[in-house]
DNA sequence: ACCATTCCAACCGAAATTGCAGGAAAGGGG
DNA sequence: CCCCTTTCCTGCAATTTCGGTTGGAATGGT
């Protein structure tokens, strides 16, 4: 049960061109230099960034990627789903699964769409503006205090 | 970001453990007909739940596993980590992860730690008990109601 | 002695993960 | 118009993890 390096370099990456102004472009070049990740693998996780429509990109000189949205306006989970698709802690419940034969008599399924639920509400209660203003050892435990 | 068939598998070998009297243990082989799991992948998953003093096993005929506490002093939580080791959803946050040097200026680690008190705090909340007397579709949020 | 069971260790194919390489297309600045 | 920067697209490859299987040894009840 890890999230991926995809995952973590996708929160990195968003949060380099939230502490960008929303006008101006910031490019993969200067995200790698500044994070230590290649230029080549962060494009990789910016391309389904931009089809999820979290990011626009210029292309050519002076271009780069930029926000669509306020940086307040973005969930973590927005982020994390546009990397991993339902973020779901077992396949039995994604969306697209067809239904296990054994579900009426399952004592567990129960217990993991709870897990599911309990990840959700986390994930989507922290935006991108928190991620940013957030020193190294600050816990966002929002009403779990 | 997925659990394993294995701390699946392990969940639901605990429920048909608890399901039985705390004397008379059961066998695998059972188990495995009920569960529809192979009897020889079920032995590689409740060697690390006997290690971690979960189940205690007796050999020979008649032979099998049983559980060393009543089922309401085991969570599912114990279950997890007796199989995954730490839970949690970064190599960064393992115990014996050596610190990254990028930690200082890190601002996503406090996120991900948050995600793993989350997590802990759930698992932790939830009984072998609850498991067993639960039906297909109940949700166990516990304070989340 | 027999048989059921736990225990132990190796192996194995498939899939996912974690990237890298090599360009093509587009756009701005000189 | 040419060059440089950047995004975009495709393919590949090493390594690790996943999800088991196989074979057998040790143990213990009947």
């Amino acid at each position: 049960m890890k999230f991926s390096t995809r995952d973590r370099y996708a929160l990195r990456l968003m949060v380099e061109l939230a502490n960008r102004g929303p006008g101006e472009p910031l490019s993969l070049k200067s995200v790698s230099d500044r994070q230590g990740i290649s230029q080549k693998y962060l494009e990789q996780i910016v391309t389904p960034l931009s089809r999820a429509g979290l990011v626009s990109s210029s292309r050519g000189s002076q271009g780069g990627y930029r926000l669509t949205r306020p940086a307040n306006e973005i969930t973590a989970g927005d982020i994390l789903r546009a990397i991993e698709g339902d973020l779901v802690p077992i396949p039995c419940l994604a969306s697209q699964a067809e239904t296990c034969p054994r579900r009426p008599q399952c004592h567990t399924i129960g217990f993991w769409d709870g897990l599911r639920q309990v990840i959700d509400r986390y994930v989507d209660g922290i935006t991108l503006e928190q991620l940013r203003t957030m020193k190294a050892d600050d816990l966002p435990l929002p009403e779990l205090e």
